[in-house]
RNA sequence: GUCCCAGUAGCUCAGCUGGAUAGAGCAACAGCCUUCUAAGCUGUGGGUCGCAGGUUCGAAUCCUGCCUGGGACGCCA
């Protein structure tokens, strides 16, 4: 399935045989063995820099060792048309063109798995994202933890991991408190009370509604009812009122979650007092207080797990999530925070050795700040609600394919400007747009061809596509797989973007200088009616890792 | 003061597990619609890769120091 991968890996060991049989290197000492696609086409389909790295080892001259291995390469067995040594020693190789022309067969043959390998082996994931606190609504900032962690997921299925992708819900607590406080304050106040919020309240106009909703359904009654009752009812009635719109919300921007993990639960089933049990080695006492010493494992300071009062900090239960995590046989778990949370990482990662496992196992995925540009300034506040604008708002704007689309298209450690004006705009600006329309445009093809009574099955032979753009195009496609899986093993989602924008640059190239549909060369128009294909097959399946619509017409 | 992220073309960013003349989009300039969607294509100009050292045959990439911008340093969550 994965062709440029298989025709690579040939290349490999003839070119690691080449060394040995030069008697160069011993097998043992060989260092791995790199092609690289060079950017010059002058520099053949594969470079490879096997000579520079043997000059120690070998004790000669880089381009006299590259003499040597192309001397004893056995050019029939890697299908190799031509070699040159060039620089300082890079030995390119130029490969007979046919070995694209299995790329398209195979795409067709795979359809909608095509990209997927198994890369992952079956290996149990957990991702864990968004995990905001039921407080208020998600704004923007969270839109991107949350297309990153969900692409992330996709890609790590699509590199055959198994995955599961995962909410923390932060439903015990002082916040949840607070949130009882804030709703019965506006509950009150929606009564014509001179009800005071919290100190510690939450102003989103999300709680008024409630307040007010709340007012209307009840009247006075929860007013009259005893204050502990009354507290208990609206922690409740807020916290489903809250979440049940994070999940709308996240939903309606493409986020499925396989696990609503519910930090309540990890008390009442005792989790958390078995997690401290865990720790035992590295706790402490002091101060009336109860430490952790993760100072042991590089940590700046200890940090506390039982305050005076006797209630646990916001650690303590999730070293308990994170125990469970572990117990349920995850072989790694990632975590997507947001980059003002960088500095609890050093703390869980002590948790997850002092349990007894290796640091990496968790590995944290810290997402920089979102900062939004309309007209050219930067969007501080939403006019409407006073808070930052809210991730619904934003989909309302721009829409869900643009918003995920370019919360995709940057690093995850760069801060990202989010600029709104070109999100929304519906022109060749805007690279959403242009992604999609090159998958429209090979659908209204396809539809031009059945018109004209073009067989979209018929037989072909990809040696009839010769032009460079066609080259270039199967090249492109054949890389899809491998990408994939760099993209998920790396968890750089933001290299999708960047591939299908340039699969959809090619297309376009090759759009305005070939004709695909020629009466009078059916032979060549079979071929690329395969080629649009299998191109389109690959927009498709690239969208869909990131969870943005392929449109059929534009 | 310590820690994390960034600093690459006028702007927004790729490239960073070291490799050949540093890439893309936008903006600027010049062209392309009687032909499968011009939401497209073609071409031109544009760079001390923050600064200074170091490692290396080779550094935007690795190491050290410094500068600038953002974030974090709670018995908050």
């Amino acid at each position: 399935m994965n062709v440029l991968a298989q025709t690579e890996e040939t290349l490999k060991q003839e070119i690691a045989s080449a060394v040995t049989r030069a008697g160069l290197a011993e097998a043992e000492e060989l260092p791995e063995i790199i092609l690289e696609k060079p950017k010059d086409k002058a520099h053949g389909d594969f470079a490879a820099n096997i000579a520079m790295q043997l000059a120690r080892i070998a004790k000669k001259a880089p381009r006299k060792i590259a003499e040597d291995i192309v001397e004893a390469l056995d050019e029939t067995k890697a299908s190799i048309e031509k070699v040159e040594i060039a620089g300082p020693g890079f030995i390119n190789f130029f490969m007979k063109d046919d070995f694209l022309g299995e790329i398209i067969p195979a795409i067709l043959k795979a359809g909608k798995k095509y990209g997927h390998t198994d890369a992952g082996k079956g290996e149990k994931v957990q991702v864990e994202f968004v995990s905001v606190n039921p407080t208020g609504d998600l704004h923007f900032g969270h839109g991107r933890g949350a297309a990153y962690g969900d692409v992330l997921s996709n890609l790590l299925e699509a590199a055959g991991y198994d995955v599961k992708r995962e909410y923390y819900i932060n439903d015990a607590g002082n916040q949840i408190d607070n949130l009882a406080l804030s709703v019965e304050a506006r509950y009150l106040q929606a009564l014509g009370e001179d009800a005071e919020m919290p100190a510690d309240g939450y102003h989103g106009k999300d709680i008024i509604e409630i307040g007010k909703t709340l007012a209307a359904e009840y009247g006075t009654a929860w007013k009259e009812k005893d204050r502990e009752e009354r507290v208990a009812f609206f922690r409740e009635y807020g916290l489903k009122y809250e979440l049940g719109k994070i999940r709308k919300d996240l939903s309606e921007f493409r986020v499925e979650f396989d696990q609503w993990f519910s930090e309540q639960s990890l008390y009442e089933d005792g989790q958390i007092e078995q997690a401290l049990k865990k720790l035992d080695d590295y706790v402490y006492e002091k101060d009336g207080a109860t430490w952790f010493r993760t100072t042991d494992f590089g940590d700046d300071k200890d940090r506390v797990l039982i305050k005076q009062d006797g209630s646990y900090t916001y650690l303590t239960p999730d070293i308990a999530y994170h125990k469970n995590k572990l117990d349920r046989g995850f072989d790694k778990l990632i975590n997507v925070w947001g980059a003002d949370h960088h500095g609890y990482i050093p703390r869980m990662q002590a948790a997850i050795q002092a349990m007894g496992y290796d640091k990496n196992t968790l590995e944290v995925k810290v997402i920089q700040m979102v900062s939004l540009f309309e007209k050219g300034e930067k969007v501080k506040m939403s006019k409407r609600t006073g808070n930052a604008l809210a991730l619904r708002e934003l989909m309302d704007e721009v829409g869900v394919d643009a918003a995920r689309y370019y919360f995709i298209t940057r690093s995850n450690d760069t801060q990202l400007d989010f600029d709104m004006d070109l999100a929304r705009s519906e022109s060749n600006d805007n690279p959403v747009y242009y992604v999609q329309y090159a998958h429209a445009r090979i659908c209204t093809m396809l539809k031009q061809a059945e018109a004209k009574g073009f067989d979209l099955n018929a037989a072909f032979d990809a040696k009839h596509l010769t032009t460079e753009k066609e080259m270039d195009l199967m090249k492109k496609l054949g890389e899809f797989p491998q990408m994939v899986a760099d993209a998920a093993q790396m968890s750089t989602p933001h290299k999708v973007t960047q591939y299908v924008f340039e699969l959809a640059s090619l297309l376009h190239s090759f759009y305005n200088a070939e004709k695909v549909l020629d009466q009078d060369n059916r032979e060549r128009t079979n071929a690329r009616i395969a080629l649009m294909k299998a191109v389109k097959i690959t927009l498709a399946n690239a969208l869909q890792l990131i969870a943005v619509t392929a449109p059929e017409k534009m």
